[in-house]
DNA sequence: GAAATATTTTGATCCAGATCAAAAGAACAG
DNA sequence: CTGTTCTTTTGATCTGGATCAAAATATTTC
Protein backbone atom coordinates (compact mmCIF):
# COMPACT_ATOMS: atom_id res chain seq x y z
CA UNK A 1 0.00 0.00 0.00
CA UNK A 2 3.07 2.23 -0.10
CA UNK A 3 2.27 3.68 -3.50
CA UNK A 4 -1.19 4.76 -2.33
CA UNK A 5 0.18 6.46 0.78
CA UNK A 6 2.93 8.09 -1.26
CA UNK A 7 0.39 9.41 -3.77
CA UNK A 8 -1.68 10.95 -0.99
CA UNK A 9 1.43 12.42 0.62
CA UNK A 10 2.42 14.07 -2.63
CA UNK A 11 -0.61 16.36 -2.15
CA UNK A 12 -1.05 16.73 1.63
CA UNK A 13 0.67 16.18 4.97
CA UNK A 14 -0.40 12.82 6.37
CA UNK A 15 0.35 12.07 10.02
CA UNK A 16 0.95 8.54 11.28
CA UNK A 17 -2.59 8.16 12.69
CA UNK A 18 -4.36 9.29 9.55
CA UNK A 19 -2.08 7.03 7.55
CA UNK A 20 -3.35 4.07 9.59
CA UNK A 21 -6.93 5.17 9.04
CA UNK A 22 -6.39 5.30 5.28
CA UNK A 23 -4.78 1.87 5.23
CA UNK A 24 -7.70 0.43 7.19
CA UNK A 25 -10.29 2.11 4.94
CA UNK A 26 -9.01 0.76 1.61
CA UNK A 27 -9.38 -2.91 0.70
CA UNK A 28 -6.88 -4.78 -1.45
CA UNK A 29 -8.29 -6.45 -4.50
CA UNK A 30 -6.31 -8.74 -6.78
CA UNK A 31 -7.74 -8.94 -10.29
CA UNK A 32 -6.88 -10.76 -13.48
CA UNK A 33 -7.23 -10.02 -17.19
CA UNK A 34 -10.86 -9.57 -18.20
CA UNK A 35 -12.25 -8.93 -14.71
CA UNK A 36 -14.84 -6.19 -14.44
CA UNK A 37 -14.67 -3.71 -11.59
CA UNK A 38 -17.82 -1.83 -12.60
CA UNK A 39 -20.52 -2.95 -14.99
CA UNK A 40 -22.96 -0.82 -16.94
CA UNK A 41 -26.21 0.05 -15.12
CA UNK A 42 -24.50 -0.50 -11.79
CA UNK A 43 -23.75 2.45 -9.61
CA UNK A 44 -20.04 3.08 -9.51
CA UNK A 45 -19.82 2.28 -5.85
CA UNK A 46 -16.04 2.32 -5.63
CA UNK A 47 -13.00 4.26 -6.61
CA UNK A 48 -9.82 2.26 -7.24
CA UNK A 49 -6.18 3.04 -6.78
CA UNK A 50 -4.12 1.00 -9.22
CA UNK A 51 -1.05 -0.41 -7.46
CA UNK A 52 -0.03 -2.41 -10.52
CA UNK A 53 -1.55 -3.26 -13.89
CA UNK A 54 -3.67 -1.43 -16.47
CA UNK A 55 -7.38 -0.64 -16.39
CA UNK A 56 -9.64 0.64 -19.13
CA UNK A 57 -13.13 2.14 -19.07
CA UNK A 58 -15.45 1.63 -22.04
CA UNK A 59 -19.08 1.79 -23.08
CA UNK A 60 -21.20 0.48 -25.91
CA UNK A 61 -22.47 2.62 -28.78
CA UNK A 62 -24.29 1.07 -31.74
CA UNK A 63 -23.20 -2.33 -30.49
CA UNK A 64 -19.51 -1.44 -30.54
CA UNK A 65 -17.14 -0.99 -27.62
CA UNK A 66 -15.84 2.55 -27.26
CA UNK A 67 -12.84 2.85 -24.95
CA UNK A 68 -13.23 6.02 -22.91
CA UNK A 69 -9.94 5.93 -21.04
CA UNK A 70 -6.93 3.78 -20.14
CA UNK A 71 -5.34 4.06 -16.69
CA UNK A 72 -1.84 2.83 -15.77
CA UNK A 73 -0.59 2.09 -12.24
CA UNK A 74 -0.39 4.77 -9.52
CA UNK A 75 -3.60 6.49 -10.57
CA UNK A 76 -7.07 6.62 -9.15
CA UNK A 77 -9.67 5.23 -11.47
CA UNK A 78 -13.46 5.07 -11.56
CA UNK A 79 -16.28 6.13 -13.86
CA UNK A 80 -16.19 9.73 -12.69
CA UNK A 81 -19.67 10.75 -13.72
CA UNK A 82 -21.37 7.77 -12.12
CA UNK A 83 -19.22 7.75 -8.99
CA UNK A 84 -19.39 11.47 -8.24
CA UNK A 85 -23.05 12.01 -9.03
CA UNK A 86 -24.10 8.53 -7.84
CA UNK A 87 -26.02 7.88 -11.02
CA UNK A 88 -26.15 4.50 -12.78
CA UNK A 89 -23.05 3.90 -14.85
CA UNK A 90 -23.18 3.64 -18.62
CA UNK A 91 -19.56 2.49 -18.60
CA UNK A 92 -17.69 -0.68 -17.78
CA UNK A 93 -14.33 -0.80 -16.00
CA UNK A 94 -12.18 -3.72 -17.13
CA UNK A 95 -8.81 -4.95 -15.95
CA UNK A 96 -6.38 -5.51 -18.82
CA UNK A 97 -3.98 -7.91 -17.09
CA UNK A 98 -2.90 -9.12 -13.64
CA UNK A 99 -3.48 -6.18 -11.29
CA UNK A 100 -3.46 -5.19 -7.66
CA UNK A 101 -5.94 -2.49 -6.69
CA UNK A 102 -7.06 -0.74 -3.53
CA UNK A 103 -10.72 0.07 -3.42
CA UNK A 104 -12.95 2.24 -1.26
CA UNK A 105 -16.69 2.82 -1.51
CA UNK A 106 -18.28 6.21 -2.13
CA UNK A 107 -19.83 6.28 1.34
CA UNK A 108 -16.65 5.19 3.13
CA UNK A 109 -14.66 7.80 1.25
CA UNK A 110 -17.13 10.50 2.23
CA UNK A 111 -17.00 9.37 5.85
CA UNK A 112 -13.22 9.81 5.70
CA UNK A 113 -13.68 13.28 4.21
CA UNK A 114 -16.03 14.27 7.04
CA UNK A 115 -13.79 13.01 9.81
CA UNK A 116 -10.41 14.03 8.42
CA UNK A 117 -10.24 17.51 6.87
CA UNK A 118 -6.79 16.70 5.52
CA UNK A 119 -8.28 13.86 3.49
CA UNK A 120 -11.06 16.12 2.24
CA UNK A 121 -8.32 18.45 1.07
CA UNK A 122 -6.60 15.53 -0.65
CA UNK A 123 -9.92 14.63 -2.30
CA UNK A 124 -10.28 18.17 -3.58
CA UNK A 125 -6.77 18.21 -5.01
CA UNK A 126 -7.17 14.81 -6.64
CA UNK A 127 -10.39 15.88 -8.34
CA UNK A 128 -8.89 19.24 -9.32
CA UNK A 129 -6.03 17.43 -11.01
CA UNK A 130 -8.41 15.12 -12.82
CA UNK A 131 -10.62 18.02 -13.96
CA UNK A 132 -7.61 19.99 -15.12
CA UNK A 133 -6.44 17.04 -17.17
CA UNK A 134 -9.81 16.20 -18.77
CA UNK A 135 -10.39 19.88 -19.54
CA UNK A 136 -7.04 20.10 -21.32
CA UNK A 137 -7.38 16.84 -23.18
CA UNK A 138 -11.01 17.09 -24.24
CA UNK A 139 -10.32 20.39 -26.03
CA UNK A 140 -8.04 18.45 -28.33
CA UNK A 141 -10.76 16.00 -29.26
CA UNK A 142 -13.09 18.49 -30.85
CA UNK A 143 -10.93 19.82 -33.63
CA UNK A 144 -7.68 17.90 -34.02
CA UNK A 145 -7.19 15.52 -36.93
CA UNK A 146 -6.91 11.79 -36.29
CA UNK A 147 -3.10 11.90 -36.53
CA UNK A 148 -2.88 14.91 -34.22
CA UNK A 149 -5.09 13.24 -31.62
CA UNK A 150 -2.82 10.21 -31.74
CA UNK A 151 0.25 12.38 -31.17
CA UNK A 152 -1.48 14.16 -28.27
CA UNK A 153 -2.28 10.84 -26.62
CA UNK A 154 1.25 9.49 -27.04
CA UNK A 155 2.74 12.71 -25.67
CA UNK A 156 1.52 11.93 -22.18
CA UNK A 157 0.93 8.19 -22.42
CA UNK A 158 3.88 6.93 -24.48
CA UNK A 159 3.49 3.23 -23.67
CA UNK A 160 -0.27 3.02 -24.17
CA UNK A 161 0.19 0.66 -27.12
CA UNK A 162 2.15 -1.79 -25.00
CA UNK A 163 -0.78 -1.94 -22.58
CA UNK A 164 -3.84 -2.42 -24.76
CA UNK A 165 -4.45 -3.44 -28.36
CA UNK A 166 -4.83 -1.25 -31.41
CA UNK A 167 -8.64 -1.34 -31.47
CA UNK A 168 -8.86 0.02 -27.93
CA UNK A 169 -6.53 2.90 -28.71
CA UNK A 170 -8.43 3.66 -31.93
CA UNK A 171 -11.81 3.88 -30.22
CA UNK A 172 -10.28 6.01 -27.45
CA UNK A 173 -9.18 8.41 -30.18
CA UNK A 174 -12.60 8.26 -31.82
CA UNK A 175 -11.23 6.79 -35.06
CA UNK A 176 -11.41 3.39 -36.72
CA UNK A 177 -8.80 0.73 -36.21
CA UNK A 178 -7.90 0.82 -39.91
CA UNK A 179 -7.25 4.56 -39.81
CA UNK A 180 -4.98 4.20 -36.77
CA UNK A 181 -3.10 1.38 -38.46
CA UNK A 182 -2.52 3.60 -41.50
CA UNK A 183 -1.38 6.53 -39.33
CA UNK A 184 1.16 4.31 -37.61
CA UNK A 185 2.49 2.72 -40.78
CA UNK A 186 3.35 6.14 -42.12
CA UNK A 187 5.73 7.03 -39.28
CA UNK B 1 -24.30 38.55 -3.79
CA UNK B 2 -27.26 36.47 -2.71
CA UNK B 3 -27.01 34.05 -5.62
CA UNK B 4 -23.36 33.29 -4.79
CA UNK B 5 -24.15 32.63 -1.12
CA UNK B 6 -27.16 30.52 -2.09
CA UNK B 7 -25.03 28.46 -4.48
CA UNK B 8 -22.49 27.77 -1.76
CA UNK B 9 -25.24 26.92 0.72
CA UNK B 10 -26.72 24.41 -1.67
CA UNK B 11 -23.59 22.30 -1.06
CA UNK B 12 -22.51 23.05 2.52
CA UNK B 13 -23.66 24.61 5.79
CA UNK B 14 -22.47 28.20 5.94
CA UNK B 15 -22.61 30.04 9.27
CA UNK B 16 -23.08 33.79 9.48
CA UNK B 17 -19.37 34.49 10.12
CA UNK B 18 -18.13 32.43 7.20
CA UNK B 19 -20.76 34.04 5.03
CA UNK B 20 -19.25 37.45 5.84
CA UNK B 21 -15.79 36.14 5.06
CA UNK B 22 -16.95 34.92 1.67
CA UNK B 23 -18.64 38.21 0.86
CA UNK B 24 -15.48 40.08 1.78
CA UNK B 25 -13.26 37.77 -0.27
CA UNK B 26 -15.11 38.09 -3.58
CA UNK B 27 -15.01 41.32 -5.58
CA UNK B 28 -17.88 42.53 -7.72
CA UNK B 29 -17.04 43.18 -11.35
CA UNK B 30 -19.44 44.74 -13.82
CA UNK B 31 -18.63 43.84 -17.42
CA UNK B 32 -20.06 44.65 -20.83
CA UNK B 33 -20.31 42.84 -24.14
CA UNK B 34 -16.91 42.02 -25.57
CA UNK B 35 -14.94 42.42 -22.33
CA UNK B 36 -12.24 39.82 -21.71
CA UNK B 37 -11.88 38.30 -18.27
CA UNK B 38 -8.90 36.14 -19.19
CA UNK B 39 -6.65 36.42 -22.23
CA UNK B 40 -4.53 33.75 -23.84
CA UNK B 41 -0.99 33.37 -22.43
CA UNK B 42 -2.14 34.93 -19.18
CA UNK B 43 -2.42 32.79 -16.13
CA UNK B 44 -6.05 32.30 -15.21
CA UNK B 45 -5.66 34.15 -11.96
CA UNK B 46 -9.36 34.29 -11.11
CA UNK B 47 -12.47 32.22 -10.92
CA UNK B 48 -15.76 34.03 -11.59
CA UNK B 49 -19.26 33.49 -10.30
CA UNK B 50 -21.75 34.77 -12.87
CA UNK B 51 -24.52 36.71 -11.12
CA UNK B 52 -26.09 37.72 -14.41
CA UNK B 53 -25.17 37.50 -18.08
CA UNK B 54 -23.47 34.94 -20.32
CA UNK B 55 -19.79 34.13 -20.64
CA UNK B 56 -17.98 32.03 -23.21
CA UNK B 57 -14.50 30.52 -23.29
CA UNK B 58 -12.72 30.07 -26.62
CA UNK B 59 -9.32 29.54 -28.17
CA UNK B 60 -7.74 29.91 -31.58
CA UNK B 61 -6.91 26.99 -33.83
CA UNK B 62 -5.66 27.54 -37.38
CA UNK B 63 -6.62 31.18 -37.03
CA UNK B 64 -10.23 30.40 -36.19
CA UNK B 65 -12.07 30.91 -32.92
CA UNK B 66 -13.20 27.65 -31.32
CA UNK B 67 -15.76 28.13 -28.55
CA UNK B 68 -14.94 25.69 -25.77
CA UNK B 69 -17.87 26.39 -23.48
CA UNK B 70 -20.73 28.78 -22.76
CA UNK B 71 -21.70 29.60 -19.18
CA UNK B 72 -25.04 31.14 -18.09
CA UNK B 73 -25.70 32.91 -14.77
CA UNK B 74 -25.37 31.16 -11.40
CA UNK B 75 -22.34 29.13 -12.41
CA UNK B 76 -18.67 29.35 -11.63
CA UNK B 77 -16.53 29.92 -14.66
CA UNK B 78 -12.83 29.95 -15.42
CA UNK B 79 -10.39 28.20 -17.74
CA UNK B 80 -10.20 25.12 -15.56
CA UNK B 81 -6.91 23.75 -16.81
CA UNK B 82 -5.05 27.03 -16.49
CA UNK B 83 -6.64 28.03 -13.18
CA UNK B 84 -6.26 24.70 -11.40
CA UNK B 85 -2.78 23.86 -12.59
CA UNK B 86 -1.61 27.50 -12.70
CA UNK B 87 -0.29 27.11 -16.20
CA UNK B 88 -0.54 29.82 -18.87
CA UNK B 89 -3.96 29.87 -20.47
CA UNK B 90 -4.48 28.98 -24.12
CA UNK B 91 -8.07 30.18 -23.83
CA UNK B 92 -9.86 33.50 -23.68
CA UNK B 93 -12.86 34.23 -21.47
CA UNK B 94 -15.24 36.72 -23.05
CA UNK B 95 -18.42 38.34 -21.72
CA UNK B 96 -21.31 38.07 -24.20
CA UNK B 97 -23.45 40.92 -22.87
CA UNK B 98 -23.98 43.13 -19.81
CA UNK B 99 -22.93 41.01 -16.83
CA UNK B 100 -22.30 41.13 -13.12
CA UNK B 101 -19.62 38.80 -11.83
CA UNK B 102 -17.94 38.04 -8.52
CA UNK B 103 -14.29 37.22 -8.81
CA UNK B 104 -11.67 35.75 -6.50
CA UNK B 105 -8.02 35.03 -7.19
CA UNK B 106 -6.47 31.57 -7.03
CA UNK B 107 -4.35 32.49 -4.02
CA UNK B 108 -7.21 34.14 -2.13
CA UNK B 109 -9.42 31.14 -2.78
CA UNK B 110 -6.75 28.79 -1.47
CA UNK B 111 -6.30 30.94 1.62
CA UNK B 112 -10.04 30.57 2.24
CA UNK B 113 -9.74 26.81 1.81
CA UNK B 114 -6.93 26.65 4.36
CA UNK B 115 -8.69 28.73 6.96
CA UNK B 116 -12.24 27.43 6.54
CA UNK B 117 -12.55 23.65 6.14
CA UNK B 118 -16.22 24.10 5.21
CA UNK B 119 -15.16 26.17 2.20
CA UNK B 120 -12.57 23.58 1.23
CA UNK B 121 -15.40 21.07 1.29
CA UNK B 122 -17.45 23.38 -0.91
CA UNK B 123 -14.49 23.67 -3.28
CA UNK B 124 -14.26 19.91 -3.50
CA UNK B 125 -17.95 19.53 -4.24
CA UNK B 126 -17.92 22.29 -6.85
CA UNK B 127 -15.00 20.68 -8.68
CA UNK B 128 -16.56 17.22 -8.34
CA UNK B 129 -19.72 18.52 -9.99
CA UNK B 130 -17.74 20.13 -12.78
CA UNK B 131 -15.67 16.97 -13.36
CA UNK B 132 -18.78 14.80 -13.36
CA UNK B 133 -20.34 17.05 -15.97
CA UNK B 134 -17.32 17.28 -18.29
CA UNK B 135 -16.79 13.54 -18.02
CA UNK B 136 -20.37 12.88 -19.06
CA UNK B 137 -20.42 15.44 -21.84
CA UNK B 138 -17.02 14.80 -23.36
CA UNK B 139 -17.90 11.13 -23.95
CA UNK B 140 -20.58 12.37 -26.33
CA UNK B 141 -18.09 14.35 -28.37
CA UNK B 142 -16.01 11.42 -29.51
CA UNK B 143 -18.58 9.37 -31.36
CA UNK B 144 -21.90 11.19 -31.76
CA UNK B 145 -22.92 12.62 -35.13
CA UNK B 146 -23.23 16.38 -35.57
CA UNK B 147 -27.02 16.27 -35.12
CA UNK B 148 -26.76 14.07 -32.02
CA UNK B 149 -24.20 16.41 -30.44
CA UNK B 150 -26.55 19.31 -31.07
CA UNK B 151 -29.43 17.46 -29.36
CA UNK B 152 -27.18 16.59 -26.41
CA UNK B 153 -26.22 20.23 -25.98
CA UNK B 154 -29.81 21.46 -26.18
CA UNK B 155 -30.94 18.83 -23.68
CA UNK B 156 -29.17 20.60 -20.84
CA UNK B 157 -28.74 24.09 -22.27
CA UNK B 158 -32.04 24.75 -24.07
CA UNK B 159 -31.63 28.50 -24.48
CA UNK B 160 -28.01 28.46 -25.64
CA UNK B 161 -29.03 29.85 -29.03
CA UNK B 162 -30.67 32.86 -27.44
CA UNK B 163 -27.41 33.66 -25.71
CA UNK B 164 -24.75 33.40 -28.40
CA UNK B 165 -24.79 33.28 -32.19
CA UNK B 166 -24.85 30.27 -34.47
CA UNK B 167 -21.14 30.27 -35.21
CA UNK B 168 -20.27 30.02 -31.53
CA UNK B 169 -22.62 27.08 -31.00
CA UNK B 170 -21.26 25.36 -34.12
CA UNK B 171 -17.64 25.58 -33.02
CA UNK B 172 -18.62 24.40 -29.54
CA UNK B 173 -20.08 21.33 -31.20
CA UNK B 174 -17.00 20.93 -33.37
CA UNK B 175 -18.93 21.41 -36.61
CA UNK B 176 -19.14 24.17 -39.21
CA UNK B 177 -21.71 26.93 -39.07
CA UNK B 178 -23.21 25.74 -42.36
CA UNK B 179 -23.72 22.22 -41.07
CA UNK B 180 -25.46 23.50 -37.92
CA UNK B 181 -27.69 25.73 -40.05
CA UNK B 182 -28.68 22.71 -42.14
CA UNK B 183 -29.35 20.58 -39.05
CA UNK B 184 -31.65 23.26 -37.66
CA UNK B 185 -33.55 23.87 -40.89
CA UNK B 186 -34.46 20.19 -41.01
CA UNK B 187 -36.33 20.20 -37.66
C1' DG C 1 -35.55 54.58 -41.58
C1' DA C 2 -31.83 54.04 -45.01
C1' DA C 3 -27.19 52.53 -45.39
C1' DA C 4 -23.75 49.68 -43.41
C1' DT C 5 -22.51 45.61 -41.00
C1' DA C 6 -23.17 41.15 -39.06
C1' DT C 7 -25.54 36.73 -39.10
C1' DT C 8 -27.80 32.86 -41.19
C1' DT C 9 -29.16 30.11 -45.07
C1' DT C 10 -28.63 27.72 -49.41
C1' DG C 11 -26.00 25.52 -53.22
C1' DA C 12 -21.97 23.08 -55.32
C1' DT C 13 -17.84 20.62 -54.72
C1' DC C 14 -14.34 18.11 -52.22
C1' DC C 15 -11.87 15.20 -48.82
C1' DA C 16 -10.66 12.82 -44.28
C1' DG C 17 -11.85 9.11 -42.49
C1' DA C 18 -15.60 5.39 -42.30
C1' DT C 19 -16.97 0.96 -43.96
C1' DC C 20 -16.53 -3.35 -46.35
C1' DA C 21 -13.55 -7.11 -47.69
C1' DA C 22 -9.72 -9.91 -47.40
C1' DA C 23 -4.90 -11.04 -46.58
C1' DA C 24 -0.99 -11.29 -43.44
C1' DG C 25 0.94 -11.80 -38.79
C1' DA C 26 0.82 -13.08 -33.80
C1' DA C 27 -0.59 -15.55 -30.02
C1' DC C 28 -2.39 -19.54 -28.06
C1' DA C 29 -4.45 -24.16 -27.03
C1' DG C 30 -4.16 -28.97 -27.32
C1' DC D 1 4.69 -28.28 -33.61
C1' DT D 2 0.11 -27.21 -36.03
C1' DG D 3 -4.40 -25.88 -36.53
C1' DT D 4 -7.48 -22.21 -34.45
C1' DT D 5 -8.39 -17.71 -33.03
C1' DC D 6 -7.27 -13.01 -32.31
C1' DT D 7 -4.94 -8.77 -34.01
C1' DT D 8 -3.10 -5.81 -37.47
C1' DT D 9 -2.41 -4.35 -42.14
C1' DT D 10 -3.66 -3.31 -46.84
C1' DG D 11 -6.90 -2.22 -50.63
C1' DA D 12 -11.24 -0.36 -52.71
C1' DT D 13 -15.21 2.31 -52.20
C1' DC D 14 -18.41 5.41 -49.98
C1' DT D 15 -20.20 9.35 -47.15
C1' DG D 16 -20.84 13.01 -43.48
C1' DG D 17 -19.51 17.08 -42.99
C1' DA D 18 -15.90 20.65 -44.52
C1' DT D 19 -14.94 24.34 -47.61
C1' DC D 20 -15.87 27.82 -51.01
C1' DA D 21 -19.18 31.05 -52.89
C1' DA D 22 -23.06 33.83 -52.81
C1' DA D 23 -27.71 35.11 -51.60
C1' DA D 24 -31.05 36.20 -48.03
C1' DT D 25 -32.05 38.05 -43.35
C1' DA D 26 -31.23 40.53 -39.17
C1' DT D 27 -29.23 43.93 -36.51
C1' DT D 28 -26.79 48.27 -35.81
C1' DT D 29 -25.67 52.85 -36.37
C1' DC D 30 -26.13 57.47 -37.46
Amino acid sequence: MNALIATIQSKIQLDKDTQEVVMAAFTERVAKKGDFLIKEAQYAQHIYFIESGTVRTFFYHDGKEITSWIYPENLFCTTWYSFLSQQPSFEYVEVMGPSVLYEISFSDLNTLYQNYPALSEFGRKMVEEQLSFIDYFSKGYTFLSAAERYELLLSFFPDVEQRVNLGHVASLLGISQETLSRIRSKK
